[in-house]
RNA sequence: GCCCCCAUCGUCUAGCGGCCCAGGACGUCGCCCUUUCAAGGCGGUAGCACGGGUUCGAAUCCCGUUGGGGGCACCA
């Protein structure tokens, strides 16, 4: 408005978790006001004082911050309930205007009249010329004739009858406003030019539109409705059914960065074959009017896939300092001093091209720092076989005096396992079950070298006791 | 029930009238590499929902059908 400066706002309700469409929601807003040179505002919209817990507002910011969004590069947050009086005084002048009326129906009533059903209000309190009180909400009258056509960057124009839009409740008997309202007043009176949001806020579209003209608005802001992410079964994410929680990817070990160009890639698309694109590149060439209209599938595997791959980019240093949460308790199963920051930059860069999630390295490194090997069940009994048990013996026992490196051990097992008419894909087996616990892994020798001789033989004898205790 | 939105491989998409008997990515399948598992390399698989138009020409434009989705609270 006015000076042209784009202002856009990302208006979250603080509900206990960050949600991924909310996360997409963000980025896009935050896209729009880089490229644009304009203002990010961060709006809490928490005027249902009923659900609302500090350390939620702590959690979008936090959240936000992940995604690149940090604090003291946007206004704000601005809590909607500090607003409350600029809410209700908007209430006051659309009802004194004769724009707006206190209707005293029921849900009962209402339904009686129209016959049930979902059928919107049906104006029956239009003319009462009911005084404000108790059970007496404020309703905005709609025009009776004509359309509202919506501009929307991402959907075109679509057209509402009025005559199908009902007189809506814009204040509770209580003088408090509800949502359609005060999140247009803040809009108006904050300067907001683009809304950017989710498609299912496009029906409340038409009525926001009217309210901005009846507060006095030169014209309606930008519109601009993302559309939603939906699971497998094409149905919008739900917080209940679906994991949607952008702290969950964060705590599992996914990259901000590829999280990032995962969701944009949810309705957008670089130009060109990558679809891996440094952020800089999508900072440069993002613009809402290239979104797709449709909905999207979040799949998990894709973004797991990417994950890998922004993984395997890091460098070797960058890697060891993004997986330490996961290397301590309560992460790691391991005793905080059990850990050993040497060992573990020896096989770091073994480690990184095998995982997709950050957390993957548990599992992958815990015979490292464990007292003894994690043995799983299912890969003891997969790979003790045979003559598994000759076997371990040779090898305790010639493990015993060879060179300790990873290309002796090598060739010490090639060759014990000849001697049992195995081939060193099936020789290796039972040796990394019996010290590492699993039947897959990192590459086997590298890792007997770094646990070091006496650790080794002494898993090695305990899965020969476990063997002949059958 | 009413209003609105959407429709290219299983999935995310490129395509904005001829460059397309449709390109990329994830997945999946096969092969190679290989001490397991990954990673990597090579190759394959699979799609314009349907029906009418418009046009010399349609995945691209129009209409309809069908199918999906979202919204219809004194929640946000």
């Amino acid at each position: 408005m006015g000076s042209g400066r784009v202002r856009v706002r990302f208006a979250p309700s603080p509900t206990g978790i960050f949600h991924v469409g909310g996360a997409r929601s963000a980025l896009f807003n935050w896209l729009v006001a880089l490229r644009a040179d304009g203002d990010f505002v961060l709006r809490i919209e928490d005027t249902d004082a009923s659900r609302n817990r500090p350390e939620w507002i702590d959690g979008i910011i936090s959240a936000l911050d992940w995604l690149g969004i940090s604090p003291g590069r946007y206004e704000g947050p601005v809590l909607q309930s500090s607003r409350a009086d600029r809410h209700r005084a908007a209430a006051v002048r659309l009802q004194e205007a004769g724009l707006a009326y206190f209707c005293d129906c029921t849900r009962d009533a209402l339904a009686e009249r129209t016959g049930n059903a979902q059928h919107g209000y049906d104006g029956f309190c239009r003319d009462r010329g009911l005084e404000p009180g108790p059970g007496r909400a404020l309703r905005f009258r709609t025009p009776d004739e004509g359309v509202t056509t919506v501009r929307d960057l991402i959907r075109g124009t679509p057209e509402f009858p009025n005559d199908t839009i009902e007189d809506f409740v814009i204040a509770r008997a209580d003088g408090s406003a509800v949502f359609l309202l005060a999140n247009v007043v803040d809009d108006l009176e904050m300067g907001i030019t683009h809304v950017i949001r989710g498609e299912e806020h496009l029906s409340n579209t038409p009525k926001q539109q009217l309210l901005w003209a009846a507060l006095g608005a030169d014209e309606p802001p930008v519109w601009a409705h993302v559309p939603v992410i939906v699971n497998e079964k094409r149905q919008k994410l739900s917080k209940r059914r679906d994991k949607v929680a952008l702290e969950s990817y964060r705590d599992e070990g996914y990259l901000p960065g590829a999280m990032k160009n995962y969701l944009m890639l949810l309705g957008w698309a670089p130009s060109g074959d990558d679809e891996i694109v440094p952020w800089e590149t999508i900072e440069s060439t993002f613009d809402l009017a290239d979104v797709k209209p449709s909905p999207a599938f979040f799949d998990e595997k894709k973004l797991r896939a990417f994950n890998g791959e922004y993984i395997r980019a890091l460098s070797v240093e960058e890697f060891i300092a993004a997986v330490q949460p996961w290397l301590v308790p309560p992460a790691a199963p391991w005793a905080a001093e059990a850990f050993d920051a040497a060992v573990f930059a020896v096989v770091a860069g073994l480690a990184q091209s095998r995982l997709s999630v950050l957390s993957e390295i548990v599992p992958m490194v815990d015979f490292l720092f464990l007292p003894e090997a994690p043995v799983d069940d299912a890969a003891w009994a997969k790979a003790m076989k045979g003559p598994a048990a000759e076997l371990l013996a040779d090898v305790h026992d010639v493990f015993g005096k060879v060179e300790w490196d990873a290309e002796t051990l090598k060739a010490t097992l090639t060759e014990l396992g000849e001697r049992h008419g195995l081939k060193l894909a099936k020789a290796q087996a039972p040796v990394r079950v019996a010290v590492t616990g699993r039947t897959v892994g990192l590459p086997l020798f590298e890792s007997l070298e770094v646990l070091g001789r006496e650790a080794t033989r002494r898993r090695l004898a305990a899965a020969r006791e476990r063997l002949a205790a059958g």
